[in-house]
DNA sequence: GCTGAAATGCTTGGACG
DNA sequence: CGTCCAAGCATTTCAGC
């Protein structure tokens, strides 16, 4: 499904995703039509999902990212965690797990009082048994 | 620190990285100039960290993703733990936290047999006391 | 699948009010 | 903060192999 070009643009773009199809191309050794295609096409079958600043929420004041740990009733599937996510608007990433817990949640909110609440909601959904909250202190992300 | 406009900036690059200065210009009612200052000014000071693209791993061959938790020695300094990831490769992203685990890390390996060799790698370094391995199933990130 | 070229629009840096 | 300029790039689309 994927070649090695496809590997190294997704390399290249996940390294910077500003670079430009130009750049890029020169990187791999392609023009810059073709290299524009590949990533259209991976952005069309959903490879790419978006492209996104990445910022440091602990500079910013009024803003708490916490990871929220989710364990959820037995046989419950995991595409169902996901699709829940979408209507809390708080919440900005979900992964779903092998392993206990069943998913981590990742919450932004503008305070700690506001993020009781987003935890409370997801804690009477119903489906979730049990969370597990933790304020983020600090992030690192790779960047090159 | 930051005021509005700083935030709406902000808020716009979260959702799409790759807006145009003079697109974000339009958007928050001022011209091109001051908005690429401003830009410049957050990502200096280190609250914007930088630009990725974000990748549906689950759909890639020959890649793994892994939350690891940490647990660290008493008194080891948080941002030990996020200069020590920069040494592993694999380790793309590093949060740490308030609470119990110390910190987790965000792993992309080749297979599961690579994923346990970076695991091992975290694990003799010293100061890290505990891990728990927990292989990404699925993920969702908002996209607005 | 690729190349190459042309038109359009964007960015970057600077100078200035 | 705004405006202007100017050079260099990037994107997009088209033709053609």
């Amino acid at each position: 499904m994927l070649d090695e070009i496809d590997r190294e643009i997704l390399r290249l773009l996940r390294a910077d995703g500003r670079r430009t199809v130009r750049d890029i191309a020169r990187q791999v050794g392609l023009t810059v039509a073709p290299v524009k295609r590949r990533i259209q096409r991976l952005e069309l079958t959903g490879v790419i999902t978006g492209y996104a600043a990445q910022v440091d929420t602990t500079k910013m004041d009024g803003e708490v990212e916490a990871i929220v740990e989710l364990r959820v009733g037995g046989n419950l599937e995991l595409e169902l965690i996901l699709a829940f996510a979408e209507n809390v608007p708080e919440v900005v990433e979900v992964l779903t797990l092998a392993g206990d817990p069943d998913a981590i949640a990742r919450i932004r909110a503008r305070s700690i009082h506001d993020l009781q609440r987003v935890v409370n909601v997801l804690r009477t959904d119903g489906r979730v048994t049990g969370t597990k909250t933790l304020v983020v202190l600090g992030a690192w992300s790779r960047r090159s």
